[in-house]
DNA sequence: GAGGAGCGATACCGATCAGTATCTGATGAG
DNA sequence: CTCATCAGATACTGATCGGTATCGCTCCTC
């Protein structure tokens, strides 16, 4: 069987080197089942490895999990930065693109969440380092928010930017408890009218109203 | 030591029964620590009883685990009929009612979020009765919610009831991973936000400007 | 061809888990 | 007074947890 690896690579599971199959396989146990539902021997089990192997290349089982999440980070921070690359003069458009990518996301998401929001249910330590990891995550995905709803000439930034974060991770949260049908249409048809409630001067709007739906 | 049990009363643990000294220990922990993390063991410790009792009220852990959550549930679904008492022929100020009761307790929840999102996220079996009792209640809160869109005759009731649902569940998200500072003010300002940007007609809009902020 | 590092396999450690068995004491109803 | 019921305490079961020790084998390098 094939299957593709984090860089997009096709590639058989058992010719990737051990420590990227037990990360592939921490990948899907944990996002799948939950980070305590998950032993160790699991991983190895799936990642066609042992425990021994894993205790090689991470010190722990917390050493593992943190290095999941910072790779969870980075894949979103890729994702927000391609969509910057894409509109590099239309905030409106990178907002929307952040959107779209969530939205996109959702159906596979299906009855499991956002593996943050999902791992910080299960890391109540506020020392944790994975939980420093995801706080600091988020705090960076606001501020490139915000930064986006200043350049785009929205009046109150802060507070459209928080708007912004609000319905993103709820639109995840909801997917997951299936309390909201077609929560991806619903969530850029909302974030699309939180930015034309907040009209932007005619010199900003005339940059920002074509590319939206990349 | 005194504490204030569910039914408000003021009354020493100790002189509670079993069960409900049981309820209120697993209500603390599980919301604190989540629920694989606590083992009966240390609920019983809290309840100052021992594990035998736990097992003479709760057939199982699952079981203990799904009555509290029903627990949870209900003393939401409580506080919102109590708004919904309180305003009882003003939709928008009911709905302004629901969102005040979650922005009062996002100071509370600090860096734990709502028990529902941390439940689900370690009970990705969907067939789980404690799933199953999470979903219907998410469930039902959307139902009310859009009840109360339409009789406060906004314009697209469900695609407003999906705004509001995605803002409060964010808020809580939010709140948790700290990214949002003093996220209760600025949930209730987008809610009335969203309302102001769907105005009702005259003959609903006299009943429902007044008494929101309650 | 020799040597060393990385790997797979197996067996093990102490701790903790959910759940059970058994015994004793208190309490409350008949 | 008696008897049944519930509570507390202790000890136990079998399974699983994270983590470790030890063994060959393979493969790459010099």
């Amino acid at each position: 069987m094939t299957n593709t690896d984090r860089a997009g690579r096709q590639s058989r599971v058992a010719t990737l080197p051990p420590r990227e199959r037990i990360l592939d396989a921490a990948e899907e146990l944990f996002a799948r089942e939950g980070i305590k539902a998950v032993g160790v021997q699991a991983i190895a089990d799936r990642a066609g490895t042992t425990k021994m192997a894993l205790y090689r290349h991470f010190a722990t089982k917390d050493a593992l999990v943190e290095e999941w999440l910072r790779i969870v980070a980075a894949d979103y921070t890729a994702a927000f930065d391609r969509v910057a690359d894409a509109h590099p003069d239309d905030p409106r458009a990178q907002i929307l693109g952040i959107a779209r990518f969530i939205a996109d996301g959702l159906p596979d998401i299906s009855h499991r969440g956002c593996p943050f929001i999902n791992a910080l249910a299960e890391l109540p330590d506020r020392a944790h380092p994975a939980r420093r990891l995801i706080e600091a995550h988020k705090a960076g995905q606001l501020r490139r928010l915000t930064d986006l709803c200043v350049r785009a000439a929205l009046p109150d930034p802060d507070e459209a930017a928080a708007e912004f974060t609000f319905v993103l991770e709820g639109a995840q949260v909801s997917t997951q408890n299936g309390s909201v049908q077609r929560a991806d249409e619903r969530l850029m048809r909302i974030v699309g009218a939180i930015l034309d409630r907040h009209p932007a001067p005619a010199a900003a709007r005339r940059a920002g109203s074509a590319a939206a739906r990349g």
